[in-house]
DNA sequence: GATGTCATGTGAATCGGTGCACAAGCGCGT
DNA sequence: ACGCGCTTGTGCACCGATTCACATGACATC
């Protein structure tokens, strides 16, 4: 088995979670005209451990050379393979707000590898205008929108009442991955990835530490 | 010591992070007229295991009655207190582009007790706009908006180019919490807690596991 | 060609988190 | 008053992730 590959099967998640960061940094360093780099200077950049780097890196190709680093260009390869062989994968965002709107002009995006190819809406009001120079359309034509575009990556951006029914529409229309800015707890099928960006449970979190520092710092002065 | 306090002196990192998804769900179940909820119909909303969700609450006052569950109003006290105390911590977004201006008009952040009191940026042409009723000061201001406003959280917005700038900036305002939705990693003291926000990456790793569950597709038929 | 310096790659210990499984306990119906 | 069913609270084992520390190995210099 394994056909000769000796690629590892599988990268653990929290490496892969890691590896887009450590491709900005590498990106930033090709700019800077670096040819190499150590493991303590990617680690620095990406604000992690050095021994943390060398194994993430080992569960790709990206053998580095002792005494020497890392070549700055095949790692920068090797990262963008492991995250998604290179192809841009186009994403539809569903619910044109506020919100919506600011990602669907978001340049991040496309400098990415994800351009915006599809805005829908279930609100009749909102079907049909213009952001962007792309047009809104019905949520009931999603399914056209991913033939069309050949999207693989959905964008929830409703408010939370409408996040799951968005979803819902999503998977229907075969979509594999969903990205859910609607601070609510959506459900889907488990062959379906789902991650969540909750604004408000980000701030919450902040909230804690920033009470916990306080209260402690008032009676123990110790913090954490 | 602890004064007779029974309260835990630290929450483990990853209850704080569920704590604002269970505070969500029973606000829902108040509003159906809710009196009283098991762990497992708060794990189903949350999207949690059942035993997880007792042992978060085990770490708060949140006692429960056997055989009957929690009562959702006093669940609710505690968490709002554990997070924050219950009082609004005025956030400051740096950086009025798409995002910001999307983020400033965001009504999730003033429902979950974190209103905007404050825009700055540090462009000319954009410093004096009226954003949802609000105008945008400089950022060299930024000091001043902090203290009129009491600000605790700072939010960046800005390009990555200049998200080091903001938090520099930020920190050197007294903001203790920091939320970065800037596609670059930042430095700050660790006194500030700092908390990362990142579509980009969010979006390459849901492309790793697209990649990777159409290879493995492809050639064994076994997705994980 | 030998040697010293530097950086990789990894074994192993540790830490935090998760989830099962069960004992303890409360309330309701009979 | 008694027992049954339901739910909490938690001990324990497992798992993934992190980090230290060190052996391995390459390059440059003399």
């Amino acid at each position: 088995m394994n056909g000769g590959l000796d690629r590892p099967e599988v990268i653990p998640e929290a490496t892969v979670a890691r590896l887009p960061v450590y491709l900005r940094g590498l990106i930033e360093l090709t700019e800077s005209g670096m040819a190499t780099v150590s493991s303590v200077e990617l680690a620095d950049l990406a604000g992690v451990n050095a021994a943390n780097v060398r194994k993430d890196l080992s569960y790709l190709h990206a053998h580095g050379t002792r005494g020497v680093g890392y070549q700055v260009d095949h790692l920068i390869g090797e990262i963008s393979l492991a995250l998604g062989g290179g192809e841009p994968s186009p994403v539809v965002i569903v619910g044109i707000g506020n919100l919506g709107r600011a990602l669907s002009q978001y340049d991040g995006f496309v400098a990415g590898g994800f351009p915006v190819a599809g805005l829908v809406d279930a609100d009749p009001a909102v079907v049909g205008r213009y952001i962007g120079g792309r047009v809104v359309r019905p949520v009931e034509e999603l399914a056209d929108v991913v033939t069309e575009s050949g999207c693989t990556v959905g964008i929830i951006a409703t408010p939370s009442a409408s996040a799951q029914e968005a979803a819902d529409h999503l998977v229907a229309a075969g979509i594999p991955s969903i990205l859910n800015f609607a601070p609510a707890v959506v459900h889907v099928p488990e062959d379906v990835d789902l991650r969540q960006v909750d604004l408000a449970t980000e701030l919450q979190i902040l909230g804690y530490h920033q009470h916990r520092r306080m209260a402690s710092g008032a009676n123990a002065g110790a913090v954490g």
